[in-house]
DNA sequence: ACCTGAACACCGTTCAAGT
DNA sequence: ACCTGAACACCGTTCAAGT
């Protein structure tokens, strides 16, 4: 079978699945089809290019349009925990994702998503969200592995509601400052 | 001169500020100090050890007592704006800080200085802060330090008016929310 | 106690050469 | 057009041995 980028995002998918980010090397990803390291490179420019395909393919389902051709709309509250839970759902995806939102595409993309799904579209609220949300479950995944590895002390935290929270005060926020501003 | 924590310190922020983070390795800092590089292992576990020294040394001002032997309290707004400020004042600043936000002790510490600095003392509003002020600061500098690279275009964003509104939202939110919750 | 020398097991990336 | 082989210039970390 031919290579291409859908092949070797697939992947490294797996692999950080089943290791993590940082066993999610371009030398393993060829290992895993069965190729050699340089081949990669005829599809990818560098490793950046890669870890972004694999935070689109992460966001896929919140990016996407669906059948009908139209990305649904959603409340921002609603917008937000599915973009938690899509980097939940995959190990160390908060990682990825905040490693690819240093293209500049990509971050505008989830800004436009999140303004969009804000009652009155807001440039600085969606930038306030986007990177509360992301900073947010980097932390909750970050600690859950490191209670995995110590071996599961520390106090029980629900990351949900604390999230959920975090994400309806800056709402709110947004609501009473908007008169203000 | 016999190395320690704090002359490894020294050579490593050097090298940051020099170089970026991705320069400042261990064998970069070793050679730095004109020293192998197994030698830094006696002082420090591994990399990840260096880094939180590092990023506490960023923080310092903040952290630390000043010589009346306390810290001084300030406003959260203030609190915020002089994190970004540490934090921009080093080259990758806000990547050193984000990498060892993963120790709890360094996280627990900010977020308690955090709380502390808010008119009501509020465990979830400190996160939100704290993770968006990272957030944040971390955007900034990545979108700068492409614009240098790729050649300065792109519209000038007014960062520090983006990141107080930011704070502010959050703070304004904190307040209205308070009640319902 | 503190450091060197030397090794181990890796990285990302490039590029002539093959098909 | 697409991939291999082989190299280049690095990493973090360990550890016997020296002082």
């Amino acid at each position: 079978m031919q290579l291409n980028k859908e092949s070797i995002t697939d992947a490294a998918i797996s692999l950080l699945n089943a290791y993590g980010l940082s066993d999610m090397t371009m030398r393993r990803v060829a290992k895993q089809l069965e190729v050699a390291p340089g081949a990669l490179y005829w599809h990818f420019k560098n490793k950046q290019e890669l870890v972004d395909a694999t935070a689109r393919r992460i966001l896929a389902p919140l990016l996407e349009p669906d059948v009908q051709g139209r990305v649904e709309k959603r409340n921002a509250q609603d917008t937000c925990a599915q973009l938690r839970a899509l980097m939940i759902s995959h190990r160390d995806g908060a990682e990825v994702v905040s490693a690819a939102l240093s293209s500049p595409t990509l971050r505008t993309e989830l800004e436009t998503l999140i303004a969009g799904a804000l009652d009155t579209p807001d440039e600085i609220g969606a930038f306030t969200l986007l990177h509360f949300v992301v900073g947010a479950v980097l932390a909750e995944q970050t600690q859950l592995q490191l209670q995995e590895l110590t071996g599961e002390e520390g106090e029980k935290v629900d990351f949900e509601q604390r999230f959920s929270t975090g994400v309806q005060i800056i709402i709110v926020g947004l609501d009473a400052i908007r008169d203000i501003r």
